[in-house]
DNA sequence: TTCGTCATGTAATGGGTTACATGATTAC
DNA sequence: GTAATCATGTAACCCATTACATGACGAA
């Protein structure tokens, strides 16, 4: 029941459901196509995997070799464990992809959320977005303040300072990208530009 | 002699370098002014000092409430403890400075070796500087192997490749800034362009 | 036959947060 | 006098990594 990890779970749940898997491709598929999140290691995967198992949200099946046909009859071969949702599993993602508390905006959770937007409504695409857009500008808000604070007191040598100005004009051209998805989702972004499954 | 974490231990010292502080305050400083860096909890500050004063590079001092000379002969007030840094300690964080291993330009440590540039010797700087470009050029390198992979593939709706796309040009913009950054140390960047103490 | 990569797992450890406990000082 | 903020600390927990252990499979 515990031993999960919140944006783990959810990115596996999601990768799961396009196509079963098994541990090994996930974690390539964790890092590289959607290589936005971190890369979890096997120490991390393994075992949410077998907890996800527990849930009842996966099943493990015996997938055997790249050539399913020939080696599908050999008996006691150490086969790849390929992992499949659900109904259950299913279920359980979709309320994940529904939820929209504060935590859907944090630096971590939004990349995974965004990644999977092509599953997510509409309403709930925008209300991530624009959660994600105020928590930004009140992240500026705050290093706007801190910037005065500082120039004041006359602290901060060129180095800091720098330093400072960039992280802030990161924040502020992810606010721009923000505004630019959140255009494109009121303007009615039905038509897709890729393929989409 | 353990439990220490490295980017905090040398912010830590860094900061208590330019003046004694005492925990409250230095967090603050930690995120606030140097805001960059992740924002450590007590939890982790607190034990943390006191490893530091075990290893004798910070002693604790009494200091009273803001106005020293009023209060200073108080006795058993629970006094703040400012924490000032020794001759070791200040040895030890010019060792650290120095230091140009690969973890320097890692994401997490960078910014805080970057903070403390105005300390720094200019070749320390340019290891540091151009490490993290090579570093975030192989980062580009393998977004683009992998997202010319899943274009081949026709994998990944739209948002998994805006997304990918705006990682992408996120680390670019960092490159670019690093350029800028390595171009005017080349330069000869004496001449300051803040107050710098 | 050996090497690289695929593949699965576990135990020890690390590095950090949260929640809690305590109390002083300042502003209203 | 009471609330907010300053200030210090600890214990329990969480999440994830590292190092380790195991072994199959394909190619040189």
């Amino acid at each position: 029941m515990s031993r999960r990890s919140g944006i783990l779970e959810f990115a596996v749940l999601g990768l799961l459901r396009e196509s079963p898997m098994h541990g090994y491709e996930l974690r390539k598929r964790l890092n590289t196509s959607l290589g936005v999140f971190r890369a979890f290691s096997y120490g991390t995967l393994y075992p949410c995997l077998k907890s996800l198992v527990a849930n009842g949200w996966l099943v493990e099946e015996q997938g055997s070799a790249p050539d399913d046909a020939k080696a599908a009859s050999l008996a006691g071969r150490r086969a790849k464990i390929v992992y499949r949702l659900t109904a259950e599993g299913k279920e359980h993602f979709e309320e994940l992809l529904a939820h929209t508390g504060p935590d859907a905006w944090e630096d971590e959770h939004f990349a995974a959320r965004f990644a999977f937007f092509g599953q997510t409504s509409r309403d709930v695409r925008m209300r991530v977005l624009e959660g994600r857009r105020s928590r930004l500008e009140e992240r500026l808000e705050k290093m706007r303040a801190s910037l005065a604070r500082s120039r004041e007191r006359e602290r901060l040598d060129s180095y800091t300072l720098e330093l400072q100005r960039h992280g802030m004009e990161s924040v502020e051209r992810e606010v721009r990208w923000l505004n630019e998805l959140i255009e494109s989702e009121r303007a009615g972004r039905d038509r897709r530009t890729g393929p989409d499954q």
